[in-house]
Order: structure tokens, then sequence, then C-alpha cells
DNA sequence: GCGTGATTACTCGGATACAAGATGTCCGAGTTTGAGCGG
DNA sequence: CCGCTCAAACTCGGACATCTTGTATCCGAGTAATCACGC
């Protein structure tokens, strides 16, 4: 039980996107140089936040990726969602007479977490990044 | 980034036990059976909480688990820990500046879960489901 | 100067490889209870 | 009735086996910008 590298790369990017301009796309090899990856790796884990449509591609030459949103309306738990899917972290198949109690209590405890992942943005953080 | 089964029996396998003689063990058998487990597979699992100073292993006939606390001190995140560990659920090994601001969200949220999982008790399922 | 084709710089997607962790299984070893047996 | 021995019922721990998932690479295909060339 712990996330994946594909959501930390995953939301380094993401906050360079951000940073960056709106307009103009980002290289694919200059987001994974910049984190010790592979280029072919990071596209494919960029994929999955395309297809939730939270950035877009661009193809071809000065191609590459940018947000297809406003940045203020990113949140980590769009991010998470995506690289990590949307399934409940605990889930209990036994057959009880109803509902499992257990998984009432963890379910709780997700969206606790999950409420404070919707809460932060990205913006604020490249706007401390950037202050520095 | 999902729980694992074992955890899932564990936690289980601990409401079955607080809701028994906190005297008498219980055999690995009877708690395999209940859940449809293999018993050597959940004696592996039960050996980290026994580790963990949860419960305690009584051997030879008539031998089991039985609890080595208070039942009213047993929390939903003791035994989480002891399954899954308590390293942190999100590590940032990039080599920033200064710490990392994405980590320090991530690790915000999920000391929100956490703090949920320490405030259940198993006690409080173990009397509700009783009463049904 | 202007269109047209070739080249170049990109992303996309599938196939594949590899490692690690989750999930079990098997078996020998140690430990306690309790029954059986002899004195 | 008492003590000893032995079998049975347990847990413990390590060594495997298997399956899924994460992590990553490679390559061919498609696409858009740019450059070269001929008119």
């Amino acid at each position: 039980m712990r996330f994946t590298k594909a959501t930390n790369y995953a939301l380094h990017t993401m906050l360079m996107l951000v940073a960056a301009s709106p307009v103009k796309p980002v290289g694919v090899q200059q987001l994974a140089e910049s984190q010790g990856v592979s280029p072919t790796y990071l596209s494919k884990i960029l994929t999955r936040l395309v297809k939730a449509g939270i950035i877009e591609s661009i193809s071809g030459a000065n191609g590459g990726y940018r947000l297809s949103r406003k940045k203020e309306d990113i949140t980590f738990l769009d991010i998470i969602h995506a690289i990590e899917g949307t399934a409940s972290l605990f889930e209990c198949d036994f057959v009880h007479g109803d509902e499992c109690l257990i998984q009432a209590v963890m379910k709780e405890a997700e969206e606790k977490m999950e409420w404070h992942l919707k809460k932060a943005k990205l913006v604020d953080l490249a706007q401390k990044q950037t202050q520095v």
C-alpha cells in the first residue's frame, strides 16, 4: 500500500506544466530530463492524464503537452485518480450479512484523505516555488 | 495503491478476537475457516501482529491466538501499520533544492487518514455487531 | 516569390522485458495437553 | 492412585511456487513544422 512512482512523476510534471505557459506546449524530453526518467516512460504516464482530460498533447515538431483546463481547477486528487484509478483503496469481498462494518470505517478514512487532496491545488505550490 | 488482502484478513481476525474471550485462545483453523483462507497463510499474517505486540500466540494443544492488550486500546491504525508497515505512503526521492512541496501535501493528506484510523477502535464495531 | 515535396522533430500505441511484491502452499521443528499404561 | 511415556493437536518459521503489478524499453506509425528545390 504505497503510491507508485508514476504518481510522483505525474505530480512533478504537472507542477511544471502549471508553471509553464498555457499556450506553448512543453516537450516530453525536457520534462523527462529534469526528473531523470526516460521520455518514453513519462509519455506513457502522461497519456493517462490526457485521457482524464487534464492535459492535452500536441503532435509534430514543437509539440508536447500543455494544460487543457484552467490551472486553478486542477487538484491533487484529479491527478492521483487519473494515475492510480478511482477504485476504493479497501475492498472487502467477503459475504457478510449486510455491509461490512470494517469497510465502512476504511472508506471514511479514505474520504478524509481525498478531501484534503481535493482542496490542494497545484497553483498554490507553483506560486510558492517561484517566490523562492 | 491499494490495501492488501492481508490487511483485510488481519482486521477481520482481530474483530473476532476482540469479540472472543480474552483468556481462552482461538485456534487459527477456526479463524481461517470463517474467512475462507488457508490456516498456514493466516498464521503468517498473524505473526506480524504478534511481533507488533497486539496479540500473542499460545503453542501446543488448545493453543491459538488472543489479545495481549486491553481491547479498548486497539485501533485500526495499529493493525494496518503492523501489516502494511509504517513507511510513508508517498516518497519523493528526487533531489530538490529543499523539501519537496508535493510530498508535504501528500503527507498532510496521509495524516488525515491516519488520524481517523487512530480514532477508530475495534471494540465499537464488536458491540455494533453483537447488537444485530 | 511561391507552391510542393522531403526531411526532421515530435507524440502515440502496442509489444515486450524485467523486477518486486502480494498471495499462497508445503514441510519440518518445537510445545503443550491429555490419554494410556505400568507400578 | 500416581507418575511416566507417548501420541495428538497445535503454532512457528523458512523455503518454495505463482500471479499480479509496477517499471521501463524498443520500435513502427502518424503528424506537424520547417527546409530545399524547382518553377
